[in-house]
DNA sequence: CTGAAAGCGCTTACAG
DNA sequence: CTGAAAGCGCTTACAG
């Protein structure tokens, strides 16, 4: 039977006042460099609480400063194709900060948000950042009025907040952009439902930088819709495309295997770009897609960063940022692959 | 600009004490169902704090009961594959006792992790959650002697803990069992490395089941080796398999892929089955495929209940829990598909 | 330069 | 039945 000796006692600061004889007031200022203690005191009392392994208990701490130095991540990405990265890059910004995350996966029941929420205040969170998987959507639970800071990323923010979101139109541009210049002049854009904000973004850029020479085939976020797009485009009469700018990895991926079994070489006769970098995808479909990476891991790190500036009274400009897309280049496409 | 008005003063027990007209350790009791407190009072106690919309300051109660209530999941596996299922399943279990999880996705850097674990001994987290993305590998911390309870999920744990693992050979069965239920007879195992212990466990339990018959395919996880493998086996002379079973879903997606190109009707002519239910991969394989599901939020779901347990001073019994997995029966192998 | 005291928000014996 | 007091582990004015 294992059970857990609760003899290991966690020595405290009155254990270390009390090894380098001196009183807990002075053991507390020696070891925070603040008020005035002597140098040689100072130095001893460090020592002595290294040797006995003292570590500062962070809830009698938050008691005084109330600041807990931990923060909550709330996100309705439950199957963490966004969240992840964007945690990843929270953590890392914030850890040097000596603060940690509360990561709260939220199915889509505003009852169970509300508790969610609730427990994170009473651990008296320093800050909130919710996320989710849509940047046109927010996320089911009552955000306002909130004692902490909540800053917005990946997700539909409230217009008095900061929110931090990709940039897709640039990010679309960049696609668009790579084609031309290896050479590609029918660029057609396939992608998911026109209901996204993000698909119209994408869509609105992708024309703008193709001068409206192709229409946009709107449809959903399989790879199935992929096939179906390139065996209507290629059954149809009329010039064939010689690229496809594909709405996600998961379309690219499709048109790709759809183009093979048509027996049209990619990238040879036709290049595509894919949108959203997502490793399992962009990079076993046949040729590797090029494809458009929205760094959240970035954007996670500056929603880090930012609540915790807000968290600590620094005054910060509210409004959307969208921050830029980074274009992956991997064989779909042909041109010089260029590691960047 | 925006700034956070600390003037959002929170309200403690003095204030529902003052509101109530009663001490703060009647109020106290009153809240929590303790001592001796006249029925009414407590009525009146609780009416207010609603009222006044007071919560508890957990950090403060947590200095009193030494339970923060907070518990610790380290991963290793920054992409996330096995561990934002078995999280859900942590968070699950936990949230009805009020525990909160910070989640802790360390690299593969000893010192990095080291500093990670502090920083939640120091938020006085009552137990760790220790998981990573092979049961044969644990990880780059030291997480023995620690002052709070460790348990094991899809990691190597130390022999003297509880570790959680999925029973691959059970999963491995389940599969042979199926494919042979609806009449496969030569079914080959195209799996990963061997150097991976649950590639030789599901090997072992694929050997017993079909007594030997075909060797098994060690390669790499990945859908290149999938194809290669097809390639292999249908340019070979002799009798071809009716069924493959494969060691996780990027394999077997290939394989099926590569069986199609071959112009072999999948599952017409040969079955495939999978492993892991990667939605992203499994579903959008043309046929979906059928494929073992390790059950990873139930794993998480049972080690959460178990650091709860050893917090909580309850003894559990040390040693590794192989928990069953579940067939997911797609169209990959033709037979009735039965909604499991 | 050092320490006694008060206090963060709460709970828990202990008196009354 | 109710409340004053002590204390969890720490920090921070305030005296000395």
């Amino acid at each position: 039977m294992l059970s857990i000796e609760n003899s290991k006692k966690r020595v405290t600061i009155h254990d270390v006042a009390a090894a380098a004889g001196v009183s807990i007031s002075t053991a507390s200022k020696a070891l925070n460099n603040t008020g005035r203690v002597g140098i040689e005191t100072r130095e001893r009392v460090k020592r002595v609480s290294v040797e006995i392994g003292f570590r500062p208990n962070a809830l009698a701490r938050g008691l005084l400063s109330k600041r807990s130095f931990t923060i909550g991540l709330l996100t309705n990405d439950t199957y963490g194709r966004f969240t992840l990265p964007l945690m990843a890059g929270v953590a890392e910004a914030l850890v040097d900060h000596g603060v940690s995350v509360f990561l709260c996966a939220i199915e889509d029941d505003p009852a169970m948000g509300q508790i969610h929420v609730e427990a994170m205040l009473d651990k008296q969170v320093d800050g909130i950042i919710a996320t989710g998987k849509r940047i046109d959507r927010s996320l089911p639970v009552d955000l306002s009025n909130l004692p902490v800071p909540v800053v917005y990323a990946f997700t539909e923010g409230r217009a008095d907040s900061v929110s931090f979101r990709s940039d897709d139109g640039q990010g679309a541009k960049l696609a668009v952009e790579w084609l031309s210049r290896i050479g590609r002049r029918r660029i057609v854009h396939l992608t998911g439902p026109e209901a996204f904000f993000s698909v119209r973004e994408r869509a609105a850029a992708y024309s703008a930088a193709t001068a409206h020479k192709e229409p946009v085939l709107y449809g959903v976020w399989s790879e199935s819709w992929g096939h179906e797009a390139v065996a209507r485009i290629w059954s149809a009469p009329g010039e064939k495309p010689d690229a496809l700018f594909c709405g996600n990895d998961q379309i690219a991926r499709g048109a790709v295997d759809a183009l093979r079994e048509h027996g049209i070489k990619v990238p040879e006769e036709v290049s595509v770009v894919g949108f959203d970098n997502w490793e399992i995808v962009a990079a076993q479909t046949r040729p590797p897609l090029t494809t458009v990476d929205m760094e959240l891991k970035e954007l996670g790190r500056q929603a880090g960063l930012t609540v915790l500036a807000l968290a600590e009274g620094r005054p910060v400009e509210p409004g959307v940022r969208k921050l830029p897309c980074r274009l992956v280049v991997r064989q779909s496409c042909g041109g010089q692959p260029s590691e960047k």
